[in-house]
DNA sequence: AAAAGCCCCTGGACGC
DNA sequence: TGCGTCCAGGGGCTTT
């Protein structure tokens, strides 16, 4: 599901929930998910006070009082669900964000409830099990083995043309993988970097390499995707982010990035640049689905 | 040290 | 209707 823009709009829709509340209690309904839940996590949890929700990469982090984070990521399928803790199903909850048109989510894969002092409870829901939740002090955050090598956050000042250029020198790899590698950019998935190299007009193939060295067309093509990847996650958060899969109206009165796509689902349909006149198509860069036009990216 | 596979898991779409 | 196959927004781990 969730690449950055999914995930910001996942917190924005939180935030007002979880931010000054108290955790009252927790309903833990599986030992794991991806990772085996944090020892005794409900009792750790209970009775402590949100002090704020912000996001890093693609992870959800919530301040605890007291010096915690807890920490969620939500894999290929987590979903978050804020209701009335009167509501004893699903049924009628929409999830946060990206899932405005989406169905409701099946009440089996609801494997994480925490109760509020608000009223409120916060669902999560996760059929794939591919996301987990981690609790660790939060000054031990960033010395964590999933955090530490994180690269930059792409709509930061940090990056831009001339880190990317450095960190691409070098490289071999193509730059598909190059920019799915969170080591590098961290919050990019496998849609955005579709879409943004479309923007960029730049083949998923080319060496990461052609970013990088003194060569004004260097320069210049780093410029330019560092340009495309903060334009269309900025485009996608203020889209609410991209709903796949599952919804229902075919055109969205309210938004959501899927119907912004230049080339992601769009093998065999024609490239929408103007003038271009080529076709986009569908390959394969370690086991995920590319979609590029091949005749204006180059 | 970097890169390519494999794996985790469920469910929807599609072909027969 | 049922069954097999493929595919899906993630990333860690093992092997090369």
């Amino acid at each position: 599901m969730p690449e950055l823009p999914e995930v910001e709009t996942v917190r924005r829709g939180l935030e007002l929930e979880l931010t000054g509340r108290l955790i009252t209690s927790v309903d833990q309904r599986r030992a794991d998910l991806r990772f085996p839940f944090p020892d005794e996590l409900s009792k750790r949890l209970s009775g402590r006070k949100v002090l704020d929700l912000t996001r890093r990469a693609k992870y959800l982090v919530a301040a605890l009082e007291g010096g915690d984070d807890l920490i969620v990521h939500l894999g290929m399928t987590g979903r978050i669900t804020v209701m009335d803790q009167a509501i004893n199903n699903t049924e009628r909850a929409m999830p946060l964000g990206q899932y405005a048109y989406d169905v409701p989510a099946d009440a089996r894969h609801d494997h994480l409830v925490v109760y509020l002092d608000s009223g409120r409870k916060v669902v999560y829901n996760d059929p794939r099990r591919f996301g987990f939740v981690l609790l660790m002090p939060s000054a031990e955050r960033d010395q964590h083995p999933l955090f530490s090598s994180l690269g930059v956050e792409p709509l930061s000042d940090a990056f831009d043309a001339a880190y990317l250029s450095q960190r691409a020198s070098g490289k071999i790899v193509n730059l598909k993988q190059f920019l799915m590698d969170q080591k590098i950019v961290a919050g990019l998935g496998n849609i955005y970097v579709s879409e943004a190299l479309f923007r960029a007009g730049l083949s998923p193939n080319r060496h990461a390499s052609s970013l990088s060295g003194a060569r004004g067309q260097a320069v210049q093509r780093a410029e330019r995707l560092v340009s495309a990847v903060k334009d269309v996650l900025a485009l996608a958060i203020c889209a609410g982010g991209s709903t796949l899969r599952d919804y229902r109206h075919a055109d969205g009165s309210s938004g959501g990035f899927q119907n912004e796509f230049q080339v992601y689902g769009r093998d065999g349909l024609p490239c929408l640049r103007n003038g271009c006149g080529g076709v986009i198509t569908r390959t394969v860069h370690s086991g995920r689905a590319t979609f590029a036009c091949s005749k204006c990216q180059r």
